[in-house]
DNA sequence: AGCAAAATTGAACGACTGCTCAAGTACGGG
DNA sequence: CCCGTACTTGAGCAGTCGTTCAATTTTGCT
């Protein structure tokens, strides 16, 4: 090899997340990408071989940042609900000054994605799956640990938080209003995971 | 005047209604719509002043549907709670095969429109507003008539109705699991309204 | 029947799309 | 220090986009 002067990779995905996340697929040009992550179309194509790919490379970063979030709520708590009682807090309530949208990337992606894109589309339901994956194994931690009823199914309760949570963004999105959020979190946690009660 | 020979509106607006719930605002073209709703350009333009103009009315269309059939469902039950299930039932499990997507089409287009459509996303959002006030109003009867208690609040009530259908239709759109959706609006209509029990 | 007005048509416009590739640049190894 | 190679550049391709408009067809009225 002889030019290893390469861009961030990880800055790029970055930049390229946010306004993935902000315009969504489709009405992200890929001149608005070369400007937002300073490359130009040449460079663009030879790292993530067409505008699909580095979507799907998006994709990912914005499911690993997700779960790292969620991972950071837990250690950050003591009880698993209050741990993810937070989680939620954090997504709907805090960073949604700097974020680009409300909304869930993957829940967007869903909505627009068609059967034209059907790889992305798959990537889409799978990480969305994975993110089911790990409120459950969650869920299952707090069973063991006698937080929750053993009576209580850890694959529903994950089906209902995953369900919760992309509705309240989009709620959130329809409405901005945080007060109501805030409230409907709040109820969320009562009703749904009656603790220690 | 001199000629009357016109197409007929709400067929026309069936119709693109169908093209733009399955694949959105952007993603449908111009010349799709030509094709799907049997127009040239020429007179789409004189009927509806722009694609935006069309999708303004698309939404209306779509919405007002909606509302007949919230009020096909309570008309069809007794009980306030049996028709608001029977409305979830309806549009979660039933009408899935031809439906043009899983998803709201209000909801899908929140998701897709941006500052670059603002009167669109303004729309979008009173219409959805609408939804709430809708289901708001059904609740508060159920109150008026002693089938929930009085401490219920209508307000809370429709906003979790309406977080609700929007994730649960999500949900279905992520995974297909019919049966899952099934067992998450028993739970619902058990834990949310636990009516005269 | 014949006319004026309304409705319809389809070719075409400029702007934009995702993407390619020949030319130019910048670096590590010898 | 210079060569070869990996990387970067940006003009430009073929196609599509939303939209316009002169020409044509269709209609109701007289």
């Amino acid at each position: 090899m002889a030019n290893t002067a390469k861009f961030d990779r990880r800055e790029v995905l970055e930049k390229a997340t946010r306004l993935f996340w902000q315009k969504g697929f489709h009405a992200t040009s890929t001149r608005d990408l070369q400007q937002a992550i300073d490359m130009r179309p040449g460079s663009i194509y030879a790292a993530f071989g067409s505008k699909s790919g580095l979507f799907r490379e998006v994709l990912h970063f914005y499911a690993d940042d997700m779960a790292r979030r969620l991972q950071g709520c837990m250690d950050g708590e003591d009880a698993t609900i209050d741990g993810l009682r937070a989680f939620f807090r954090q997504i709907l309530l805090q960073g949604g000054d700097n974020a680009p949208s409300e909304l869930c990337l993957l829940a967007k992606s869903l909505s627009e994605l068609e059967k034209d894109e059907a790889e992305l589309l798959q990537e889409t339901r799978t990480l969305l799956a994975a993110t089911e994956e790990n409120f459950r194994r969650h869920v299952e931690r707090a069973v063991a640990a006698g937080e929750l009823s053993e009576q209580a199914s850890p694959a529903l309760l994950a089906r209902q938080l995953q369900v919760e949570l992309i509705g309240l963004r989009s709620y959130l999105r329809a409405t901005g209003d945080r007060e109501a959020v805030g409230e409907l979190v709040d109820n969320l946690f009562c009703g749904l995971l009656p603790a220690g009660r």
